[in-house]
RNA sequence: GCGAAAGUAGCUCAAUUGGUAGAGCUCCAGCCUUCCAAGCUGGAGGUUGCGGGUUCGAGACCCGUCUUUCGCUCCA
C-alpha cells in the first residue's frame, strides 16, 4: 500500500465503495447529479451503525441531554434570525481575464458611489465659489448636478427592479451599459451574473409566490434552538444541559467535491449543549476533550486526528475548533466544537417576540443561556472510518487481499455462516445457526463457492466473523470462528456463538470504554 | 466558476494510421472440492456517458453537453 499515491488510493475507495454496495451516484442511470450520492446495502448499515453509536454515547448515556427530530422544513424567519438569508443570496460575477468574482450588487454600488463623489466635488467647488452657499439648492439646481443625480436615480430604479424581478440578464446590462470594468484587468469581459443562493428554497401551497418560500435547512441546529423552549419545560431540564439531533441538511455548495467530503444534501449530528453564561469556556474545553474520545475510541488510529483552532470566529461564536481528520487527500475537518455564545436565542427573541429565557432558582434570576455546540458531519465519519479500514493486504506466499478493517461494533454484518461444503447436511445446519443469530445480529449466509473465496468476500465488506460449518460440528455442536483481522480460527461451541458475537461486536464495548 | 486529465461489461483494462467491440476477474446455473480468491462445463451482461458533426465507414477525429478526479477559486 505504500507505493500508491493518496490520489490513486482515494480512488480505489470511490471504487470499492461502488463494487461493494456501500455508495453509489445519485442517479447514476441519468448521468449522475453533480455531488449527490446514495447509500447502498452495505452503506446504509455502516451509516446507521455510526449514527447509533453516536446517538448512544451522547443521548443514552448522558443523563442530561435528550434527543429530537427537527423537520427539514422550518418558519422562513428561522433564516432571517440566524442571519443565513442576508449573509447567502448574493449575485455574483466573474471577470473572465482577472479571473477575480465580484458581488454585481456591489460593483453597481461602488459605481454609484463614484457618480456622487463627482457631485460632492461640484458641490465643494461651488461652495468655495459662492459666499452665503446653500448647499441643497446648489443641489437641486445646478444642471451638471442634477444630471448626475438623475443619472443615479435611474440606476437605483433599474437595479431595484432588475433584482426583485430576479432578472439577472438586466443586471448584467446595467453593468456592461454602465461600462463596469475589473479593477484588476481593467476589462469589460464580464460572466453572466449567477445568484448563488446557499440555501435551496421551495414553496409551501399550490401557487408559487414570494411570500411563500420556504427554505430547506442549510443546518439542523436551528431547529434546536427554537424548540428550546419546548425541550427544556417539557424535559424539566435544568442547566446544563443539551439536545441533539441527527437530521440531513442541504447546501448549495458553489464548488461541491471530493467525494461525499461535501456534498450538497448531507447528514449532521450535532448537539447544542445549554450553559450558564460565564461557564462556556470550561464546557467548551470539556466536549473538545469528550469528542475528540469518542473519535479516538472507533480505533482507527490516534495519529490521524488533530485540533484546529479558529482564530477567525465566526459572528456568533466566541472561540471554536475543529476536529481535523487525515483524509486520504489531507487533514480535513470532520467535527467543530463552537461557543455559539447566546446570539441564536437572542436572535430567536428578537425575531419571534417570545422569551427564551432559563429561570436559575438558585440565583433567582433569569437568563439567555449559552451554547456550546458539537456538530459532526455524518457523511464525513463514514468517509473517515471507510478510508481508514480499507487495506490491501500483502499476505504470505506473494497473495494479497482486500480487506475492511471496520471496528466491529460499526461493521454492517457481525458475521457469515458458511457451511465448509454444500451437502453432507452442513447447509442445513448452517441455516440454522443463521436463522438462530439473526434476530440479534446482521448475519450473512454464503455456499457458493470455495470457503476461502467466502472469507475473502466477507474481508472486502469487512464483516469481523465467520463461522464455518465442517463435518465435525454435526458430531460435537462445535463451529469454526475465523477472526478477520487475523485470519486465525477458535473452535468453539455453536451454543456460545451468541455470546461470543455480544462482546466483541456490540456498541455497548465501545461505550463503556469512552 | 477557471484550468488539466478521464469516461468502453458490475470491476480492471484492450481494440494497429478511422475498417466486424474483446480479455481477465466478478456474477448466474451446474459439476468437483474437508478451511483462505487459482479446477471443469455452460450462461448472462455493451446503443463505447449523452447529443450533434466530418466520413463509404467513428470507441478512436471535431463541436457541444453530463459526470468524476486533481489544481486554483469559493466556503459560518
Amino acid at each position: 500500500m505504500s507505493t500508491i499515491k493518496p490520489e490513486d488510493f482515494f480512488k480505489n475507495i470511490i471504487s470499492h465503495c461502488k463494487e461493494y454496495g456501500f455508495i453509489f451516484q445519485s442517479s447514476e442511470i441519468y448521468d449522475g447529479l453533480s455531488a449527490v450520492y446514495d447509500y447502498g446495502q452495505m452503506g446504509a448499515e455502516l451509516k446507521k451503525n455510526i449514527r447509533d453509536y453516536w446517538w448512544k454515547a451522547m443521548v443514552q448515556i448522558h443523563e442530561n441531554i435528550v434527543g429530537i427530530d427537527a423537520a427539514i422544513f422550518m418558519h422562513p424567519t428561522t433564516w432571517k434570525a440566524s442571519g443565513h438569508v442576508d449573509a447567502f443570496n448574493d449575485p455574483l460575477i466573474d471577470n473572465k481575464d482577472s479571473k477575480k468574482r465580484y458581488r454585481a450588487d456591489v460593483l453597481i454600488e461602488e459605481h454609484v458611489a463614484k457618480i456622487e463623489d463627482k457631485i460632492n466635488k461640484e458641490v465643494e467647488k461651488a461652495a468655495k465659489r459662492f459666499e452665503n452657499f446653500d448647499a441643497d439648492m446648489f443641489r437641486s439646481t445646478n444642471a451638471r448636478v442634477k444630471e448626475y443625480q438623475d443619472k443615479i436615480d435611474s440606476i437605483n430604479i433599474r437595479f431595484k427592479m432588475a433584482l426583485n424581478a430576479n432578472n439577472l440578464d438586466e443586471v448584467k446590462q446595467i453593468i456592461l451599459d454602465l461600462e463596469i470594468v475589473c479593477p484588476i484587468s481593467g476589462t469589460k469581459n464580464w460572466t453572466d451574473v449567477r445568484q448563488f443562493n446557499l440555501m435551496f428554497n421551495t414553496s409551501t401551497g399550490a401557487v408559487t409566490d414570494e411570500s411563500n418560500i420556504i427554505y430547506l435547512r442549510p443546518e439542523t441546529a436551528q431547529g434546536i434552538f427554537v424548540n428550546y423552549l419546548n425541550v427544556q419545560k417539557t424535559g424539566r431540564m435544568k442547566l446544563p444541559f443539551g439536545i441533539a439531533q441527527t437530521g440531513k441538511a442541504f447546501r448549495n455548495e458553489i464548488v461541491a467535491r471530493q467525494f461525499i467530503f461535501r456534498m450538497r444534501e448531507f447528514e449532521q449530528m450535532e448537539m447544542q449543549f445549554f450553559v450558564k453564561p460565564g461557564t462556556e469556556m470550561d464546557w467548551y474545553e470539556y466536549w473538545k476533550k469528550a469528542r475528540l474520545n469518542w473519535h479516538l475510541s472507533l480505533g482507527l488510529g490516534a495519529e490521524k486526528y488533530r485540533y484546529h483552532d479558529h482564530l477567525k470566529l465566526a459572528h456568533y461564536a466566541n472561540a471554536a475548533c475543529d476536529i481535523e481528520h487525515q483524509f486520504p487527500f489531507g487533514f480535513k475537518e470532520l467535527e467543530g466544537i463552537h461557543s455559539r455564545t447566546d446570539f441564536d436565542l437572542k436572535q430567536h427573541q428578537e425575531f419571534s417576540g417570545k422569551k427564551l429565557q432559563y429561570f436559575d432558582s438558585e440565583t433567582n434570576e433569569s437568563y439567555v443561556p449559552y451554547v456550546v455546540e458539537t456538530s459532526v458531519g455524518l457523511d464525513r465519519l463514514f468517509l473517515s472510518v471507510l478510508a481508514s479500514s480499507l487495506k490491501e493486504e500483502a499476505l504470505e506466499g506473494g497473495d494479497s487481499r482486500t480487506v475492511l478493517n471496520l471496528p466491529p461494533a460499526l461493521a454492517p454484518y457481525k458475521a457469515a455462516v458458511f457451511p465448509l461444503v454444500k451437502k453432507d447436511g452442513l447447509p442445513e445446519l448452517a441455516e440454522s445457526i443463521m436463522k438462530d443469530l439473526k434476530f440479534d445480529f446482521m448475519v450473512a449466509y454464503d455456499e457458493k463457492d470455495t470457503v476461502g473465496k467466502r472469507y475473502r468476500r466477507q474481508d472486502a465488506i469487512g464483516t469481523p466473523f465467520c463461522i464455518t460449518v465442517d463435518h465435525q460440528s454435526l458430531e460435537d455442536k462445535t463451529v469454526t470462528i475465523r477472526h478477520r483481522d487475523t485470519m486465525k480460527q477458535d473452535r468453539v461451541a455453536i451454543a456460545d456463538l451468541h455470546k461470543i458475537l455480544t462482546e466483541k461486536t456490540s456498541i455497548n464495548s465501545l461505550l463503556r470504554a469512552l
